[in-house]
DNA sequence: GTCTATATACGGATAGAC
DNA sequence: GTCTATCCGTATATAGAC
């Protein structure tokens, strides 16, 4: 073939980053990448050392993907809580996968925090950039030290819900506490904003 | 050696819980098991023709051990809400665990979910028994039909604060959500039971 | 840069001695 | 009932041809 190494190299992320939140970061083998990308085994490590360099790369690009997602919100949208409500849709517009597949970045997490991988501590971090982001539009919406607080609650609410929507399989479940979220988030910051959703 | 069969397969299936929630199912590895258990690996198949077979009693072992415990509960205590917060308390008394390895429930089940494992329906009926032991509960504090999705919710919730103290490996966010659950779960059902907690 | 062939280790599972 | 020895598949990783 012969194509640029760096077009390789990126096809070979896509394919981890989706294997890896299909099927997980372990039980997915190199064949199974090769397989999927339409390579050999060998030709592997031209583009990675390791199996934890494949990782590495699928956790930049993830945390990347989730900023420019933050990022495009906060151009697209004015009013910070419609920003928020777009976060909590991301539950929505993704039920079917959230019901086979779970959370990428909690079922990513969970599996790293099982294994004691070093990794874990980079991981967290698509989490922290949410949390972080979250507490930015709370704080526009008049919240002060507590914002924080409620930033990871939010996430914490995001993350059962995906949770038992996956062990369950039973997306009405996420649609129903999707619908109970909005509300919670309308009463916490009632008085401040009219915007309805 | 030759000690009677059943409580050795018993000391088997405690190790294998022990090791499939602080390290994995797929990751634990019959050797994993045999040295903890102390005994070689051929053995093994003895007791149990496969490592499915092991998972399915480890599976029907915790499954027994919580519906003891929701009993236990139910008994000890006459208050539904005290009897509610006891299974709250879950998060705090065990939240070293829950920091290094997640709710062994909400762990288990993702990570069947992500191997197409048919076993999750048999996994996810511990969180089925939790749910209708809560919605048994709420209806006795005066909820009606509603009662069963409130009880869904109290699991969301706890599965939300097990994600990301594991996550975070933070057990001080643990402690505050844990605070606040406790002070929603008062204002749903205020004025129908005068037990503060 | 990509391939085939191979080294090496470990997984689950089996056979048969004791 | 428990052991040792072994089969067989697959995993990550490497060497070297092209």
């Amino acid at each position: 073939m012969g194509q640029k190494g760096e077009a390789l190299r990126q096809r070979i992320v896509v394919s981890a980053d989706q294997l890896f939140y299909q099927k997980g970061y372990e039980s997915t083998s190199f064949s199974d990448i090769a397989d999927d990308v339409g390579i050999s085994r060998g030709n592997f490590y031209y583009h990675f050392k390791s199996k934890d360099e494949i990782l590495n790369a699928v956790i930049e690009t993830r945390l990347t993907e989730i900023e420019q997602m933050l990022n495009e919100w906060s151009k697209q949208y004015t009013d910070p809580k419609q920003r928020i409500v777009e976060h909590i849709d991301i539950l929505t517009n993704h039920q079917d996968k959230i019901k086979n597949h779970g959370c990428p970045v909690g079922s990513l997490c969970a599996e790293l925090a099982k294994q004691n991988h070093s990794m874990l501590r980079d991981a967290n971090k698509m989490f922290a950039v949410q949390r972080d982001w979250l507490t930015v539009q709370l704080k526009e919406l008049g919240l002060g030290k507590e914002a924080r607080q409620v930033a990871m609650h939010l996430l914490a609410r995001s993350q059962g819900i995906a949770t038992l929507t996956n062990a369950f399989e039973d997306q009405n479940f996420l649609r129903q506490e999707v619908k109970q979220l909005k509300q919670w988030l309308g009463e916490q910051i009632q008085g401040q904003n009219k915007n309805g959703n």
